[in-house]
DNA sequence: ATTGTTGTACTATTGTGCTAGTACAAGAAA
DNA sequence: TTTCTTGTACTAGCACAATAGTACAACAAT
């Protein structure tokens, strides 16, 4: 599992591991069932402290990305997400009400936003097809 | 000026003072050129210290949404933004990437995605009609 | 000129988020 | 059983963001 992290990112260390690791899963790299490197292992590698690795997989079991067998290790989830869909869209909508408020303020038209949201999509489709 | 703060919506105050001045300026509750509600009597409307509503006020400037006259008072700008399409296109698209990564990740087709976002940006244009 | 109102600058305090240190609990491996 | 490896709990230190207190500067109103 290769992470790399940057000591100012402005990010914190614990988010661009669960960044990262989201990514890894999202992308196929980390498969279903899969073990992930374990919490001191990891720490070590990245120069840490184990509870900051600890901080994000805990993180990434909240988001449903990967479980944890008390003693036997960290894996990636069966399904991307345990939420229910209902759970997901709800998410989802609070996230597109606050980008639409933004786009509002800035004066970008419903329209021109949605257009922009198309040239995006197909971008990272792209990305993923040249992998 | 009608403005509610609560003291833990977990947002600090500040920022919650510039969302919704940013909501009156967008939905039209407050015009160019009017003047907005000077920073000590909000203050003390508020029961908030001034220099915080201060940090608004220059946030809000920061944005391009009011314009200072030092010792005069602070008036909403004429224009909705200051900054250049280029700059708008750029921050949207960002936030457009995050949301289309978050989508991915909790595995809602980016089709779906698009036809929450109609759905939002008609229930938008409801509310404003209701107002 | 005086007074009052505007926003500003600087400093102190407080709360909280991030990281780390140490000690622990539970199961796998030997 | 013993040892090793897994994740966990609790605490402390540090840094920084948020807020407040006090003093100031500039202009308008009188």
């Amino acid at each position: 599992m290769q992470l790399h992290i940057s000591a100012n990112d402005g990010l914190p260390i614990y988010l661009q591991i669960v960044n990262q690791v989201k990514y890894l899963v999202a992308s196929g790299r980390l498969k279903p069932g899969e073990e992930l490197t374990p919490i001191r292992v990891l720490a070590e590698r990245l120069l840490v402290n184990h509870n900051t690795v600890a901080r994000a997989y805990r993180e990434l079991e909240a988001a449903g990305v990967v479980e944890k067998r008390r003693t036997a290790g960290t894996y990636v989830s069966d399904q991307g997400s345990p939420l229910a869909r209902r759970e997901r869209i709800k998410i989802l909508t609070e996230r597109i009400d606050a980008l639409l408020a933004e786009a509002r303020q800035m004066g970008v038209a419903f329209d021109d936003l949605m257009k922009l949201m198309q040239q995006r999509g197909a971008a990272l489709q792209t990305d993923r097809n040249e992998e």
